[in-house]
DNA sequence: TGCTAAGCGAGACGGTACGTCACGTCTTGCG
DNA sequence: CGCAAGACGTGACGTACCGTCTCGCTTAGCA
């Protein structure tokens, strides 16, 4: 885009070249250094950039963390459609917990949820911009299930959805606990169990 | 002890006077300006306390934040006995909520919790020194219904908690959502439901 | 140069206004608080200039008492010519007593050799820097006389300063005791007696 | 003295033992790190001393040092007789110039002299304490001469006194030149020359 | 084909907080 | 009652980043 050339110095606009090298340095720095050791000043030196450059299209450095996550996010994490809801859900919830525990962007999300604990906006923006579109995936297995009849019309969807990551989100933020396949099937089950056991057999 | 005599500087070591300053002043600071708000020169100003001295008795503001936090959890959050696992476990949880989402230490605790997300040894000694006995704290009705005959002797306690409190940290470090009685006695329901089955209804 | 536009930080380099606030702002702070009333921190709030913009240009506080004592020295105590090598002595001595016991930068030239007496690289720079500079001004009498047959031509004319400057010096900064216009005339009439002796009656 | 006993906490007034570790403290850290590495915790931790020990009996640090230099001093420079005032002022002058540029005593005396430039009250103390009690003894030759008829009874002893030592303080102090004996001796030569020129032949 | 305006690198600037050092005062218990 | 020990409030140290700013270079699109 941009009509793709290199340049330092124009007046199309932004240098894409720039953009990509922040974002990357801001992703080494968070690996290598952890988040206290991502710097505005450390991003620019490493990035080659102006921390001018920088403020003119980030308002800070979370902002950048953010964008950087974004890019990477959707890929993961969208359920796919097996046609089952025991198996959508089971094969959903691995998926998730390898997200949150083995991934880069797995570790910027649970940096960036860190700092969401010591700031409000930081928090609303994260909820209304990132986990809301995650959570309209997270609930299409639920959605799936409830057209074909495998859940009832009236379930609570929401709630299910925290029943289901809620104890996922608890190992990996706040036990740190290893979050195995055993213990997300164990989840689907306590799930089917509630939800389905008239449906079964 | 001591005799109960306040004394500045002697050889006796510490102060208890600046030593609860420091305290309410980390605490206070955390209330009403974040965790950013909170600073060892700030901690001080406000504690009339020398720099040195926090220095001299705490490694960082984590530190005293989450010295001031011990003082304050154990208070919360010791389940009582009821006499019945679903009275025990609805009012742990509702507890347990209110302690996260309105209590001050409950921000403390958010607080560390975020921080923990950037700093591993933090974590580890966020979880060995504090969470782990509040685990302990939290097995106390599970354990009480196994010797009641209310629960089958081979349940996995650690999961179990992790499905009744895992939905309650998740509401509260991720989406934001409130923690409403009905969201608990829900969790407890369905809790109930998977495993006394055979004596409901 | 630069057209003497006045700028706060670009890549020219540095604020020349910063840079005449911070020797005045040293200056004043050395003639109402003496030396050790003489503070980095001190200079940059009374300068209104962060601490580390001195820091950026000058390695510690003896350093910014050097440049503003430089740029003080070389109007006083350039010697004029009477055309006659008592007439001229008495005028330089004179000058230099006053220099050193009543002017601002003698203020400054007294703390700096104090401070010399600590810290044998600052005797050095002091020295090389700047002592030199004046001894080349103080020879300029002895040299004319030289040339006007006043003095013999294999004057040892280093020897001849320190017996003319040394006493007043040494009044200065060892004995304390003042040094009167007849004092000086004294010291020149003992050099006189003793190299122009021929010349004398 | 005190009975001789060492002691540690007595009601026999102070420790001769520590007086003199502290002096002794003092002393290496001058010759060891200079005059800004002499602290009070420093010389107490070295002495093996508490703190409040030296604050009790020194005001502060410069007086531990001029305690350390009085018991030095004196030894050196009382000028001997050997019934000539030009032998007497040579040998003087010389034994001047290697005390203050050879000795340890010298190093303390250049040490609070530089400090005196900073500080008036020491200064003070310095001129009247110490200095004054010098001058009396580098009085001695002239008094002499003047007794056997060799000065001019009205002769200007301070004056005379401020000729001959003068120099070779500034090249100490300022110029940080050596002092050898061909410079003392010449600084007599020129001083007999002026006020004995008709009795020499 | 030069003019001009925008993005860029560089980096100085006024600030805030950091963690350290030494100050001089104090309080204790031992000898 | 002098002493060793050492905690205390104070204030300066020198460093790291913050977010703002000014500058000169580079480059494209317009004149």
């Amino acid at each position: 885009m941009e009509s793709g050339t290199a340049h330092r110095g124009n007046r199309h606009g932004r240098s894409e070249e720039a953009r990509q090298a922040v974002l990357e340095a801001a992703d080494d720095l968070l690996a290598e250094r952890g988040f206290a050791g991502v710097t505005i000043e450390g991003i620019a030196a490493r990035a080659g950039v102006a921390k001018q450059t920088i403020y003119r299209w980030w308002p800070s450095k979370v902002d950048v963390l953010l964008e950087a996550f974004t890019e990477d996010m959707a890929q993961h994490l969208t359920p796919e459609d097996h046609g089952d809801l025991g198996t959508d859900l089971r094969a959903h919830l691995a998926r998730l917990a390898e997200f949150l525990t083995q991934s880069d962007p797995g570790a910027v999300f649970r940096a960036l949820t860190g700092q969401a604990q010591h700031d409000p906006q930081l928090a609303t923006r994260l909820r209304d911009d990132h986990l809301s579109a995650q959570r309209d995936r997270d609930r299409i297995p639920l959605l799936r299930a409830i057209e074909r009849g495998e859940l009832p019309g009236d379930l609570d969807v929401d709630v299910a959805l925290d029943h289901l990551v809620g104890p996922v989100h608890y190992r990996v933020l706040v036990t740190g606990a290893p979050v195995p396949r055993a213990f997300t099937d164990d989840l689907v089950a306590a799930f089917l169990h509630r939800h389905q056991q008239h449906d079964q057999h």
